[in-house]
DNA sequence: GCAAAACTAAGTGTAAACACGTAGAAAAAA
DNA sequence: TTTTTTCTACGTGTTTACACTTAGTTTTGC
């Protein structure tokens, strides 16, 4: 039996899981939780096979929990759950050590399969996935957004500017404007706005 | 028996709401639909008591579709489904009639709650959507925002400067400055990024 | 038809953003 | 440990945005 620990912020999507995960024998969700935090509590008092984690979630997200996780070596494999198919997300996950990415909008058995091949000691990336991560390889990592980068996105896609921005992360503006440049030069976009699109096109935000 | 019409474009979700439900004696789930157009096939083919329909689908958004609904004057109630608490979807699905608006994380007891009331003639909006609606109404209608600047909103969630939206317009980029100035007045946002993120949110772009 | 709202646009001064170059310190990778 | 990347930051000059005000013209609503 696959003991699976569910973390994502939409009851009902939980419960749509649940009941998909449950039409199968070998699976058996032993636990909830609808965000980050009350996912590591869960962790640290009992033992799962599997955790299925939404990426957005307030309160902690997804990708901060899967760090934690694996820092800690946990014997427990990380399958992650995004709406988005976003790059940054995706090479987020994998550089964190996640045994999978899938999207939200794959059928019911497509997640189940993935599981039993993450629990295999498999990798598994949903189609969409795939294709985005060969690009990326194709491309010779070019565009590979740095974590300050990337948090400097987030900060452009609330609405802040440069000095607001400066002052959330604790730098001079210059610094801030710096950050701007390279990203933009890294994603060919040439401008604030067109930032920010991407990061919320791609689910940089929130 | 009420005979719903389910309207999403994740299976998962779909099939949460689905067995979610099924728990009830009174809701039959009697079709799905997983975009727009699917869903207005099924309309003109069968009947149904309420469409439950998320906003936001690939092929036809919700939003549209109930428009067409009530339109055509059918006898049948639409209860809407969004990931968003924003004010411009909540107005929009009021002014097209919806019977009732709630957030994807509420929990189930509360959809088929609201299920039941819309299907007794009231309508139905979850806590976090009757707060912004209240604000809005306290507002004295407030935040209006006018053809033009909705345009300018527009040109501005497309990531152009005053300039490119002047020439867009065929005016100056004087009053260009002028419109966005009074948006902001108007919405109480102080940054042109700001406006952009309310565009997106709001649905204003595309 | 008349009042109100919307659309247009300017003057003027300040603030912010951007381009392009450069560069040291810290952290991560080899 | 050495090398590379990342993060930090400044100088300087240019462009764009913003604040605040005022105001003529055109639409819209009553």
């Amino acid at each position: 039996m696959i003991k699976v620990l569910l973390v994502d912020d939409h009851p009902l999507f939980r419960e749509g899981l649940k009941h998909r995960l449950s039409l199968d024998q070998d699976i058996d969700v032993t636990a909830e939780a609808e965000n980050g935090k009350q996912a590591l509590e869960l962790i640290k008092q009992n033992t799962f096979d599997i955790i299925l984690m939404d990426i957005n979630m307030p309160e902690m997200d997804g990708m901060y929990v899967l760090e934690l996780i694996k820092e800690q070596d946990l014997d427990c494999k990380v399958l992650m759950l995004s709406m988005h198919d976003n790059k940054e997300y995706i090479l987020g996950a994998m550089r964190h050590g996640a045994d999978g990415y899938i999207l939200k909008d794959v059928p019911g058995n497509e997640l189940i399969e993935a599981i039993k091949k993450v629990i295999a000691g498999k990798h598994y990336f949903s189609a969409d996935v795939t294709e985005i991560l060969t690009k990326e390889i194709a491309g010779e990592q070019r565009g590979i957004v740095t974590r300050r980068e990337q948090l400097v996105l987030r900060l452009i896609s609330r609405g802040l500017n440069n000095k607001r921005i400066a002052q959330e992360l604790n730098v001079s503006v210059r610094t801030v404007e710096t950050h701007k440049r390279n990203i933009k030069q890294k994603l060919g976009i040439d401008s604030t706005l067109g930032l920010m699109r991407y990061a919320i096109d791609y689910g940089l935000d929130r």
